[in-house]
DNA sequence: TTTAGCACTCGACGCAAACGAGTGCTAACG
DNA sequence: CGTTAGCACTCGTTTGCGTCGAGTGCTAAA
């Protein structure tokens, strides 16, 4: 356990690292206004912080930086929430004033403020299927054997994708299944459609439609690209402007990261709902080693469905990230309300 | 005029800036085998080209560096293109068997394949509306007042956007609008379905459908959003490899850049047709004044519709580079033939 | 328990000397 | 007369060294 002015001392230590991005002295911390003790004092505590893991030294006549484990008990015990100022709330007042028709516009927005507010990349994923449900399914021609398939959900989403007809199939088998298919499962979520196209109107199906598995694989198909669609980044240049990554080797394997969409959504799906902080190696992906995510879940009929997050160096403005989070999260349901109902 | 020794020396020394990055030497030149001077010899002719402004002396006692006059001189009458090798041609071939069903995605693949043969960064603008053609416009309804607006094209392509109608407009007047459109204009290629809109069918919709102009500018929302979306990056962080982009706020202009599709799209929309080779200042972009575009135009059916590039430090291989756009805008006519027909 | 005092550490900074890659000029050579 | 060897000169880079100062750890006194 930390004392009363352990707890103090490192919480000056980190925030004052966070804004200067240098190692802290005992000197520097002793005179701060609300610190009452002189540096020698300082100094023992801080001996006895870095024995108990919670500092590092540079090298030995430097000052104090925060580990991981000290970043880690910040966050958790000693982090105070700035609120957030006037000049933030009015841009954001503003965008959740506009009108936007799209969710993928509302994401891509959301991240382009994201990082011009914090300065750090930011990461969004746009609503997960949940609660997103089927209006329409359509085959327009292109040729004898193929078509565009689209898809339009409750949410003014499309998605299409370019098919393949199996050879030999008349298109009034495929057009039996699509009526069969916009009846039955229109106002169906999108997350249950595949169990329901076995399960439920497979019988009949089955009567009516000759070969009707091969048109459910196309269906599935379409489907299945459509994770990938949901992720916006903003700001990934932002990450240039952190001293710690001037270094032009360091950034660039973290700035090679954002191009692998497969990876940033294995570390964004890992979220917990609510916030969430993960600090340096917490997040498991070696490029960000040095860097930490914060996330937010945001809910829509207090069900979680997307997510979105800051990405910046270790040193990173905690209190204030965290409070624009959770800000925009709580705000986010309310747009989204006027396309579920 | 150059003599044919200036000439050859001028391109050793661009081949070998290209190469090391390095202000190249009177000695250095000397010892290559195709050069049968002695230092003292080559010195004097760097002068004179000095003086023509072909090469430029970073300080006095530093080797010469190609002037954007040497490379330019260089690019139009000394270049020799190199074939390329079996590895690339090996890569290319596999990539064109591949059976790909969408445009975006073909675009998107041969930027990745542009990125990583030249480690440049590469950009790639899909095929324009020139020769693609309306197969299908249709709305969706979502609610009372709101609708996904779909157009698909003779590609395959789908343009949507979530559009809300004017007020009181009942449902049969869109059905009678979507009707006509779909007859009349089926076929009509992209560009023109504009003023064919307004020239030729105006006055039979103005027969049918009453407030008609109302629908006609939401289908053009439609198309508007549609330029945009047509341009693939890849290979960007390509540039921090590069030796003159090691500082961290040189490149960081370079890569906002790469954000601003605005500014992209003017850029690689004023290319001839053709290979085009814009160095330095020459591209008029001022945060790329030391690096060098080089773009190729692809046609389809004759018609020139749509430009691949590579952007690169101004010390770029030229010859390797054009040979390489060379080949692939020459074999991506195959690959959208098979739906243009 | 706190703090003043002090010796010690170690990176940063500044400066000068040595280095060396490269030039320009001159004079000699075939 | 074109070519080349020789040489002095330039100038950025590297290296070594002393100084500076921020910061520490320890000890002893308050």
């Amino acid at each position: 356990m930390l004392t009363e002015r352990q707890k103090m001392i490192l919480s000056a230590i980190v925030n004052d690292y966070i804004q200067s991005a240098e190692p802290v002295g005992s000197r520097s911390i002793s005179k701060r206004g609300d610190v009452g003790y002189s540096p020698a004092t300082i100094r023992n505590e801080m001996s006895d912080l870095e024995e108990m893991g919670y500092l590092e030294q540079p090298h030995t006549s430097a000052g104090r930086v925060p580990s991981h484990k000290g970043y880690r008990y910040f966050v958790d015990h000693l982090i105070q929430l700035e609120d957030l100022d006037s000049k933030e709330l009015e841009m954001l007042k503003l965008f959740f004033r506009e009108k936007i028709d799209e969710t993928e516009e509302i994401m891509k927005q959301i991240a382009t403020i994201l990082s011009q507010l914090t300065r750090y990349t930011s990461i969004t994923l746009g609503p997960e299927l949940f609660n997103t449900t089927l209006k329409h399914l359509q085959f327009v021609p292109l040729n004898e054997d193929t078509a565009v398939a689209i898809i339009v959900t409750n949410t003014g989403h499309v998605e299409n994708k370019t098919v393949t007809f199996p050879e030999n199939l008349p298109m009034s088998e495929v057009e039996k299944f699509v009526n069969i298919f916009n009846t039955k499962l229109a106002g169906v979520p999108l997350y249950s459609l595949r169990s329901k196209l076995y399960n439920e109107i497979s019988s009949e199906l089955k009567r009516h439609v000759n070969r009707y598995e091969e048109l459910i694989s196309i269906v599935e198909k379409v489907l299945e690209q459509r994770r990938k669609e949901r992720l916006y980044l903003s700001g990934t240049t932002n990450m240039l402007t952190q001293p710690e990554f001037r270094d032009v080797d360091k950034v660039k394997t973290i700035l090679d990261l954002f191009d692998e969409t497969d990876t940033l959504m294995k570390l964004f799906s890992e979220t917990k709902e609510g916030i969430q902080v993960k600090i340096g190696e917490e997040n498991g992906v070696d490029a960000i080693h040095n860097c930490s995510l914060i996330t937010a879940t945001y809910t829509v009929e207090g069900q979680p469905v997307g997510t979105i997050g800051i990405l910046g160096p270790t040193r990173m403005e905690y209190g204030k990230v965290i409070r624009l989070l959770d800000h925009i999260s709580q705000d986010l349901p309310a747009i989204f309300a006027r396309w579920y109902k």
